[in-house]
DNA sequence: ATAAAATGATATCATGTTAGTATCATATTG
DNA sequence: CAATATGATACTAACATGATATCATTTTAT
């Protein structure tokens, strides 16, 4: 049960990389070198970045990706999000035709409020905060 | 991302469900009847829950399963630890040949904090608190 | 004895998700 | 116009989860 999957760790790997550059332009090319990750698909999470808003890009030779927003205003949380879909904890806890206590099952109360702390938690870390090491 | 995979939601039920009828025996049949699950899948569910000591099992006409502990004393977070191996939130986060300041990163710490916090509140929560409803 | 009803052990299949690859189209620069 | 980028998209592979099928063994009742 991971909290991030791998395609989420190396959108963040790659915007940490870029925020460390500033305003420069990174090619998906370098940051394939960087990270050491397989090319095709940092590749495509680099254009689902790009569809999400998280970076620009810029065709052509010379070309490449720069941040969008400042990285102290890129949640972890949303980066998950774009790449994984909402947290949603709860998801495999039967149906009320099943189990029909639902609205009041304390295992799904604990559940639902473990949700509130994970989804509070990863608002509360940013690109920018990745780059003190 | 779920917390609770469908055989631990399974066999969460199955254990209140044999609690709230006290020390009587109750064959994989019955319990298939009252949650309407698939028989074979619960079945190996509870021979899992016998493996793990969270039921005795007897054989025969009129054999079937108890609990073998008080319900009180059974957490949510060790059934689902049998059936889903130990929480481990980090999971995906890579080695540190690719991530060289693993062990002062900001996000890996934020994770095991939260993973702190899931086991905890797991923990904190027995197949007893669910018989209320 | 033996049939019925239960669990034990195990192998297999089906489906969905994640991880990763391949290809072609399009844009930009020199 | 060639080289080097990204955009879009389709495909494959591996793994995890959910579910099923079978046969062996044990127990009880007749």
């Amino acid at each position: 049960m991971k909290l991030i999957t791998r395609n989420t760790d190396y959108a963040i790997r790659a915007l940490a990389y870029m925020a460390r550059k500033e305003d420069e332009l990174t090619s998906a090319t370098e940051i394939v070198k960087a990270l050491k990750v397989p090319k095709q698909f940092l590749r495509s999470i680099m254009q689902k970045l790009g569809r999400n808003g998280f970076v620009k890009s810029y065709k052509g030779i010379g070309g490449g990706f720069k941040l969008s927003k400042r990285p102290s205003s890129v949640y972890i949380k949303d980066v998950a999000e774009a790449f994984q879909g909402a947290f949603r904890l709860n998801e495999c806890l039967l149906g009320k035709s099943v189990c029909p206590n639902r609205k009041c099952c304390a295992l799904k109360k604990k559940i639902d409020s473990i949700e509130k702390h994970v989804v509070s938690e990863m608002s509360s870390i940013t690109v920018s905060d990745l780059l003190k090491g």
